[in-house]
DNA sequence: ACGAGAACTTGATAGTGTCAAGTCGTGGTG
DNA sequence: CACCACGACTTGACACTATCAAGTTCTCGT
């Protein structure tokens, strides 16, 4: 498994072949098969897998106590973790490879991921804030959030806008332009 | 290849099966071989013509004329094409499936889309902005868009915030906080 | 000591992308 | 009019894949 997620974080996990993963590991073709019953069960493992992790470091205790925005350093840290993970985010928001419907205990690992964004806006909201509210922003940043870090992994951003050359520059800039409001 | 863009919009790129497509369009499991000469190739043909349509509409004129903000408008427009057009949306940024490098067309295709967003943020910021700032600017808005776009069509986001009545209000409130700033 | 079950193996099947040759009709040139 | 080159398509074959179905081996608790 942890072969699998290397190979996902260099090719994708669109190429990933069972056997292949198999024979590198010593064994035989079927040998994978018998520990995740079907192709897709592994994905589902290494989505939940990624989940907690996810959900580790984005509420992990040093994230609170900067003195940059918190938004922005939430947004920071999403992108961080999409990256030096790639084998796991890749696979995290796939539907089509995770089945969450058969495997719910990464239905719930997602679900509690989220739950630690909504929580996050809401003590950045304070208590003013409506339940429409909250959701509005959680959108809004988990969108932008997201957004980079999939157009930094596997998007075109690099090549438009021009190498990066230092990407946690970019990052903290969007990310503050996020909070402060576009176009201001 | 409109069969294939069907398909791809019922059920993504991945599963689709180049003797499946030739089998429903009723000929042999190699004529579609011989119009594109690889998999892949079909893969850049559909990117192609998505990213033509996606230029044409973000850059059609009934996108300046209304009377809210130019950058909420956009990203109106970038989430309505992704979700009226699955089936080419899912192959645009999927760099895997689609080999830029071999398919120069498509590469200057995918370019001049992200020209008009340039320029649309050009537009917004004026004549003083410098040239860092519209780069920021634009990947945050770029960022913000496409995530909610890949996040609404294959991501979780429907069932996190809860059955979404009504998308477009969402999608309008969620780009208005991106232009105000999040919490403000 | 022994038997149940886990970890793994070998073998077979159906479906896939791709290579390599055909076949067939149609249009243009001598 | 004969001819033939070429594009659209077909058939056949190959290597690879996921998956099913049975073995085999080895370990561990009773």
């Amino acid at each position: 498994m942890a072969a699998a997620v290397r190979y996902i974080a260099k090719n994708g996990p669109d190429g990933l072949s069972f056997r292949q993963i198999a024979a590198d590991a010593g064994v035989s073709h079927q040998a994978p098969y018998h520990h995740f019953g079907d192709r897709s069960a592994i994905f589902s493992e290494i989505a939940l897998d990624g989940f907690r992790k996810f959900t580790e470091v984005m509420s992990a205790p040093s994230c609170r106590d900067e003195d940059t925005d918190l938004a922005v350093r939430l947004c920071e840290r999403y992108v961080d973790f999409a990256i030096t993970n790639k084998g796991y985010f890749r696979v995290m928001f796939r539907a089509d490879l995770c089945h969450m419907d058969e495997s719910p205990d990464t239905q719930k690992a997602a679900d509690a991921a989220f739950e630690t964004l909504l929580v996050a806006v809401q003590e950045i909201l304070g208590d003013t804030a409506s339940v429409d509210d909250i959701r509005v922003q959680a959108t809004a940043m988990w969108s932008t959030a997201h957004g980079l870090a999939t157009l930094l992994i596997d998007g075109p951003l690099e090549r438009k806008i021009g190498k990066v050359s230092n990407r946690r520059a970019l990052v903290r800039a969007v990310a503050q332009r996020m909070v402060d409001g576009v176009t201001s």
